[in-house]
DNA sequence: TCCGCAATCTGGTCTAACCAGAATATGGTG
DNA sequence: CACCATATTCTGGTTAGACCAGATTGCGGA
C-alpha cells in the first residue's frame, strides 16, 4: 500500500463510506477484501491516515472520522492525492497563502541571495520563451512564488509555502489557460523581481499585494457557494 | 505500536541509529527484535514516519534518512514526542510564529467574536489567579495566543499555529519560572486584549511585536549557539 | 417491555512464510 | 594482485491464518 498508487483511492473509499454510515468506517477485514490487500496493507494506510488525524482508530470497535478539522499535513496529502478538500478550507488557504507571500516578498527582498535573484531571472526567461510560443505559464507561475519563499532563507516557512501551493495546484492551471492573464502575472512577476533585486521592500510586498489580489480572487471565486463562509 | 506509546522512542531509536550508519537505518527485522515487536507493528510505525518524510524506504534495500528538510508535520512530531529539533528549526520556527502572530492580532482586532472575548477574558482573570498565588502563567499564556489565532476565524491558520506552539511548549517553560516575567507578560497580554476589544488593529499587531521581541530573542538565545545561523 | 447472557464483530498483535531485487561474499581467472 | 562473474544472504513488500479481549449486537426469557 504505497503512497503513491494505494492511499489516495484508499482514503476516498474510507472517507465516503464514513460519511455514508454516521461517521464510522468499514472494519479492516471489509477493507482488506474491498482493495483485495491483506490486513497488514489496510493498517499501514490506517495508521499514516490516523497519524494525519483524518481518522480515529477505537479498539475494539471500529474506525472513526476525526472529529476535529483536518490540519495542514492532511490538507496537503488531500491536495496531492486529488481528494476534495472542503470550500472553507480552500478559502482559509487561500488567505493564509497570501499573507505567507506578502510576507516573504517582504524578507526576500532583505535577504534573497545572488543565487535566488538567478533562479528567479531563470524563470522569467523561461517564462518568456513559453509565452513567446503561445503556451502557458502554468507551474512556472509556482516556481516564482516559491523561489520568492526561498530566498527568505528560512526552511520552516518554504515547507509551510509547498503545503499550500499543493493545495492550489491543479486549479491554477484552470486560471493559465488563459492568454491575457498569462501575459499579466508575468509582467508583475518581472516587476516583482525588479522591486526585488532593488532591495525595496515595502515595494516588493506592495507589488505582491496586488498580484495576489487579482489571481487570488479569481481562485476562489471558482468555488461553488455554499454555506461554509458567507464572508 | 501506538503512537503514544512507542513511537517516541521508536523514532529516536531509528534516528540515532541511522545516523550512525551513514543514514542507513537497521532493518525491519532488526527493529523488531529490538523493541520486542512484531514486523508488523514496526512496519505501521515506519510507514508513518515515511509519510512524514522523515525516513525513506527503498524496496530490497533499506531504511534512509530522508534528505530534505522535515516538513511542519514532522516538526511538531518530534516536538511532540520530545525530540531533539535542529536548532537550525528552531530558529526558523520561531521566526514564522512571530509573523504568524503578529498578523493574527491584526486580523484578530478586526475578527474577534464576543465569545473569543469573553474566552481571553477568562485567561487574563485565571492569569491574575496564578500570579495572586505566586504561580507562573505557563500554558496559560500559550491559551491567550492560540484565542487570537482562533480569532482570526480562519481555522487553518489556527492549525498552523497549534502546530508551532507544540514547538515551543517545553521551552516556554523555562522562561515562566521567572515571577517577573510572568508579571510582564500578563501586564502586554492585557494590553493586547484592550486594543483588540478596542478593533484597533493597528495598536494590537504593534503590542504584539514588542509582547514577542522580549519572549522571542530569550527563547532563541537558550539555543547553543552552532554554526546554524550565524546571522 | 425490558433485562441479561451469549454469539459476533472489531481492532491489536503475532508467527511463519514466500517473493524478487539489492547487496555482498565467494572464488576462479587473467 | 586485480577484477569480474556467480552464488548466497539480506531486505523490504505482501500474504495467510490465528488468538485475544473488550465492544456491540441480537436473541430469548422474565
Amino acid at each position: 500500500m504505497q503512497e503513491h498508487e494505494l492511499l489516495p483511492a484508499f482514503t476516498a473509499h474510507v472517507l465516503s463510506a464514513a460519511r455514508a454510515n454516521n461517521g464510522k468506517a468499514p472494519s479492516e477485514r471489509d477493507l482488506a477484501e474491498h482493495f483485495s490487500v491483506s490486513r497488514g496493507q489496510v493498517r499501514e494506510a490506517l495508521a499514516i491516515l490516523e497519524s494525519m488525524q483524518v481518522i480515529e482508530r477505537r479498539a475494539k470497535s471500529g474506525i472513526y472520522l476525526a472529529d476535529g478539522h483536518n490540519g495542514i499535513a492532511a490538507m496537503a496529502f488531500f491536495a496531492r492525492a486529488g481528494l476534495p478538500l472542503e470550500n472553507r478550507q480552500i478559502y482559509e488557504a487561500v488567505e493564509v497563502r497570501k499573507i505567507h507571500e506578502i510576507k516573504a516578498a517582504e524578507m526576500a527582498a532583505e535577504r534573497a541571495t545572488e543565487k535566488n535573484f538567478a533562479a528567479l531571472r531563470d524563470i522569467l526567461a523561461r517564462s518568456e520563451d513559453r509565452l513567446a510560443q503561445g503556451e502557458g505559464i502554468d507551474s512556472l507561475d509556482q516556481e516564482f512564488h516559491l523561489e520568492i519563499v526561498r530566498a527568505t532563507q528560512n526552511g520552516v516557512f518554504l515547507s509551510i509555502c509547498t503545503a499550500f501551493y499543493e493545495v492550489g495546484a491543479t486549479r491554477l492551471q484552470v486560471y493559465f489557460r488563459d492568454p491575457e492573464r498569462n501575459r499579466k502575472s508575468h509582467d508583475e512577476h518581472r516587476q516583482i523581481y525588479e522591486a526585488l533585486l532593488a532591495r525595496d521592500a515595502a515595494l516588493s510586498s506592495a507589488l505582491m499585494v496586488s498580484h495576489l489580489r487579482g489571481a487570488m480572487s479569481y481562485w476562489t471565486e471558482l468555488l461553488e457557494p455554499d454555506a461554509d463562509r458567507p464572508a
